[in-house]
DNA sequence: TAGATTGTTAATCGATTAACAATC
DNA sequence: TAGATTGTTAATCGATTAACAATC
């Protein structure tokens, strides 16, 4: 492996291929061939190649790829050979939504609990996993080995949150929360907005209309 | 306004902006700099000025923005000075908690119906909006010219429900569906895939631990 | 005028794409 | 060998950043 920066972009689709090669796994299909792969993957055969080539050599010139193998070296790149142990912390609507998330359960993801300020959300049971209490956060993730924290509080809650985890020692965090979090360098942070989709989306309706 | 092609990590920022700028907006303030925007939105204060040139000069050299016209100026350029209809399909976990989801309803965004086969769901009301039979998705849209359509259906029915929004004439479509959608192409198209977010920190923290 | 901050340019950086040599 | 498809290079394209002239 060699130590080329890798865009992240690279990353993420990476992540789209293999839910693909997964299908594909599930029909039986052997080969595949990058053009097949960009084709059932919304990209191009070429971006698929060099995506792939940063992590080594997979396929067979003139032939394909093996389906199986090549699946099986994604889900390492990913680092999903491994189990990964997650925490969520504020079960409103979304935190509940994505406790039950499919596309999170059917990964490696250990959901180890959630937590909730709120004590008439205590006790409650998503899939199996019982709302904790907030004051239990740090003592769970340290007992448990937590590798990753995800936020689905509101914004204004989300730095307390962020200050345990890195206190506890979480390495990564996912935060849904509308803000700018402040973390040490060593620690992992992504943010989702999901209100930016349809404002981009808007932002094209309307400058289309101007046309 | 000059016609750039504007790159969409210059939209999705604005948006951020924005959302920004209505806290300060609240606590009264009247004058912001490009470098306490920048800081609050977690990006460098020569972004926050190479976006808003690509639309005009908001500012006043030596003194800064004002923080209401700057933040007129900016929901203008999203399109959220207009009213939005929107429609959503598939009240599942995620569908439900975006229905009610405080960050779209925020905005300027008009939930008009919710849409899903299971007869179980027809008639559950989630923020005062009843789900409807996913039969009359097309009449709905039509009657009510809605402009936006989200999908948070499973995968295998998001093509069909893409084919019913495009009869219907949406404007865009918000895909929560992790697979790859074909539109015609004066349709927005945006895919949100939240699995690839675990995955690209699990990426991280893994290619991190080789070192 | 001195200090401050914008708007804009130009340089840098990085990602995408096309094309093709390598090779099955 | 002929046909096919990978892996890789080099060209293109686009976005970020630093720096500074403009100007309040």
């Amino acid at each position: 492996m060699k130590s080329y920066k890798i865009p992240e972009a690279t990353i993420a689709r990476l992540s789209v291929y293999s839910r693909f090669l997964s299908q594909v796994e599930v029909q039986g299909l052997e080969l595949i061939s990058s053009g097949e792969i960009a084709e059932g993957s919304g990209v191009s055969p070429a971006h698929v190649r060099k995506d792939l080539a940063y992590f080594g050599e997979f396929g067979t010139r003139g032939v394909g790829y093996n389906v199986k193998e090549l699946h099986k070296h994604i889900l390492k790149i990913l680092g999903l050979d491994e189990k990964w142990k997650v925490v969520l912390v504020g079960v409103g609507h979304l935190g509940a939504a994505l406790a039950m998330y499919r596309g999170f359960r059917d990964r490696k993801f250990d959901m180890v609990a959630l937590f909730d300020v709120d004590p008439n959300k205590v006790g409650k049971v998503y899939e199996g996993i019982a709302v904790s209490p907030f004051e239990q956060l740090e003592k769970v993730i340290k007992e448990n080995n937590v590798d990753i924290g995800i936020i689905t509080t509101p914004a204004s809650e989300a730095q307390k949150v962020t200050d345990i985890f890195v206190q506890a020692g979480v390495k990564a965090i996912l935060n849904f929360a509308p803000c700018v979090l402040t973390v040490p360098y060593h620690i992992e942070l992504r943010n989702v907005d999901l209100a930016v989709n349809l404002e981009v989306l808007t932002f094209n309706i309307a400058s289309k209309q101007k046309k």
